[in-house]
Parts: structure tokens; sequence; C-alpha cells
DNA sequence: GTATTCAATATTGTATACAATTAGGCTGCG
DNA sequence: CGCAGCCTAATTGTATACAATATTGAATAC
């Protein structure tokens, strides 16, 4: 069974086709934080002009994907200490009562597809694609948002994994092991069972967990080469 | 020194400018739910390109103040009741302990700019000027969360309060008093006081109160597409 | 008279051209 | 040798031109 592509939002215009590779990349690490990002060399690489190339960054830099500054360009978001730490502190607020919320709606379709999640990630594991766990192991926290149902709470949590992808990125210490989706299971487990009370604390030293992973002193800089990073033969 | 030819004054970044003022019309209710946003219409009225109209229209739309169907154009966001709800609750899970944060870090000058904000507010009303008063209430709560100095929260608090905007446009009960600025005030006198537990106490019942002056049960009339009120039965 | 088809128009989506700003290097002077 | 100033190249900001899609209205067939 090879990896397959995930199931982002269908890209319906170019736009939202270029943001999206560009946001893969950068949550499965091809691209590090700062990494320049040029509006000719990405319309290249891609085969648009670079109206929407500029508007599928101004998009990211609207969830703080990437960095835009006037009349310099963009860059991949690299968010300092103070802001990974409200990324989590804001994740501990909202997240474990969605699981909650999760645990109280949830049908058996929903899940079968957390349950896909955590196999696809373990996949990725196996395979030695850190990068692709990382992103799979943030779009299960995103399912169970879905499930919740709450669309605004949702779209803010869509966000902070976003951005975790990238304080993960930088401040990760590579010691701890990565994502034990033994957690998730145990989460998928509670929400199949209803269990409201048991998701909610099951998220909650999930996230724990997560941020004690992280060591928020160093700020490591790397820069790499685009065009390696984004080529894609598909049209 | 030399003479300074200024023909046609060039804003630092149109886009924002063109936003803002969109953003504004929309807060102070100037701009109804459902409204057309022509690009060429708005980019006469600026005298700006389409190209910055439509970035600052989807800057608008990632903040969901405004809709963009994808060939027919972008339109005020008008919230169904449910958006309605979700937005009241995201801010009752935020906000109360972002006030709580307020009252343990607030400086005197933040209580200055509070108070002030009070006294425009209250301008606003006597003033007769309801959209500008619903404006600047709405500002109140952003600069609790700018106090609270945790950047991550306040930007989703802003995007909250942008779209409670439109919610009041569409769902205020006309029999309950504009926003008594009266709560406001205690507010303030908590945070003054470094009253944390006493100021979350009182957001969380200032937002009850707000929700409360809403009367989600109707939807009101937005005849802007036939179609899919024709179709859909509508929950 | 009604419904369907199809052309005409208007609006949005994308590409290209031009203007403004920045970054880097070169020269010239101290 | 070092630094200031300018000049050139490169990149972004904005405007305009062209292409694609949707809406409108009229003509035609039933």
């Amino acid at each position: 069974m090879q990896a397959q592509p995930i199931p982002t939002r269908k890209p319906q215009d170019a736009t939202q086709k270029v943001a999206d590779a560009l946001a893969l990349a950068i949550h499965e690490h091809r691209l590090a934080p700062s990494t320049k990002l040029g509006e000719d060399e990405i319309g290249e690489i891609y085969n648009v002009s670079r109206t929407v190339v500029r508007a599928a960054l101004q998009s990211l830099a609207h969830v703080q994907l990437v960095e835009i500054q006037r009349n310099k360009g963009a860059f991949v978001a690299s968010p300092t200490p103070r802001a990974a730490r409200e990324v989590f502190e804001a994740r501990a607020l909202l997240e474990p009562r969605t699981a909650r919320s999760a645990a109280s709606r949830a049908t058996p379709r929903d899940i079968e597809i957390l349950k896909d999640h955590i196999a696809q990630e373990h996949l990725a594991l196996d395979a030695g694609d850190n990068g692709r766990a990382i992103n799979l192991s943030g779009r299960f926290h995103i399912e169970i948002a879905r499930i919740a149902d709450q669309d605004t709470i949702s779209h803010f949590i869509e966000t902070l994994i976003a951005r975790s992808s990238l304080v993960i990125a930088l401040y990760w210490r590579r010691e701890s092991a990565l994502c034990e989706s033994h957690a998730h299971h145990a989460l998928v487990q509670s929400i199949a069972d209803g269990d409201e009370q048991n998701a909610e604390e099951l998220m909650r030293s999930h996230l724990v967990d997560l941020n004690s992973a992280l060591d928020l002193r160093n700020r490591p800089i790397q820069v790499q080469n685009l065009r390696e990073l984004l080529q894609t033969t598909d049209e």
C-alpha cells in the first residue's frame, strides 16, 4: 500500500492549489521556517502567474503560515518562543472541550475516519516519513474538531495546528519520541465510547505531553532551496 | 527642500486601506449583510485597480466578513443562526479568561484607554450613531484582549467580534437596550482593581447578556441567492 | 403563450506590462 | 583600506489587458 495524497480540500482554482501545495510543504517540513518564497520562483514551479502566487501567499499569511513584509516578500513564518507558547496555550484552551463535544456526537463513520488517520500515521512513521506523520497527526486533531461540529472553533483549531507544525519544526526536542499515536488511539477509544469526560481529559494530557516535548529556549534557523523541495511534475 | 507634487496621493498600502474602509462600513452597519461587492464598483469608489480590490476582499473573506463565491463575486457575509450561536459560544469560551488575564496585567495607561473607549461609546450613543457605538463597543473587547497580551487569542477574538457585528445587524432584538456600557464600566473597574476573579465573572455574564439580546430563531430576509432558498429545505 | 436555445453582455479569473522600492555592488573620495 | 554615495539589477506593488464563466434577454419552436 503506497502513500496516497492527503485528502485536502479539493482545489477548485489555481490559487487554492498553490496555497495547498505550499501549506503541505510547510506542514511536512520540506519548507523550513524563514525560507524566502519568491513570487516569480513559485510561479515558475507551478506554471502560474504572480497574480495567483500572490493570492496564495496572502492566503497563507492570513493563517500565519507565512509572513509577508512589504516590498520585501514572503517568508515561511518562524514563530518566536512566545508565539509558540501561545499556540499551545490556545490549543489547551480549545481542544479539550472540542474532544468532549466530539465524544458526544461521533458517528461510527467518524470513528472509522479517525482510525484510518491513525493507520496512515503509522504507515508514514514506519516509512520514516516524519514530515508526513506530523501532518497526519495534525489532521487527526482537525478531524476531531470537525466531528465536534463547531465550525467557528474548528477553524481556529485548524490555524493553530497549522502553526503547531512550524513550532514543531523549530522547537521539537529530538530526544523525545515522535507523536506517540498511542495517545491518539486512546482518544479515539474514548470518543467511540462516548465517554466525554475521558475524552476531554485525554486531550488535555495529550496536549500537555506535546508541549513538554518542546524546547522553547533555542531558536534554530534554516534555509533551504525552494525549487528542489517544491518541484512537481503534475500540471 | 522642494515643492511636493501631490497630484494623486498614493497610500502606503492601498489594499489595507480599502479593506479597512470596507470593514468599517460593515461594522458600522452601513453595508448590510448579503450586499454585493462588485470589484469594479469598489475600485472606482476608492480609485484603485481591481487588483487591489480583490486583495482587500480576499482579506476580508479570511475573517469571514465577506463571502466570496467563485465566478460570482463577493458579498457581505450573512451568518446563519447556527454561525451566530457559535460565534458567541466561542467568545464565551475565550473572553472570560482574557478578561482575567487583563486584570492581572493592566497598567494605568491601559485603564485610561479603556475609559476613553467607554466615553466615546457614550458620545456615539448620545449622538444617535448606533453603528459607531456598536463598533466602539466591539473595539472595547478587542482592547481588553490586547491588554491580556495574548496575541494569538487576541487575533481570534478580533475576528469573533468582527462577526459579532454582523450577527448583531441580523439578529439584534430591537426591544432590548443597546449595549449597556454599564457592564463595560464595571469591567473596567474590576480590571483596574486587579480583581481577576471578578473581571472574569463580569465578562462571562456580560456575554450572556449580549447573547440573550439576540433572537436567533428567525432568520432575516436575505433574498440574495434565490436559487439556494428554493432548493434547500433549510434544516 | 410558454418553454428552450443561444447569442450578447457583464463580471470574475488570470496573465502580462509597467511603476516603485529594495538590495547589492561599484566607484570615488577620504 | 574603509566608507559614503550612487547606480544597476532584482523583486515586489499596482494597473491594465485578455480569457473564462455566469447572467441576461431575445428569438424560435411547440
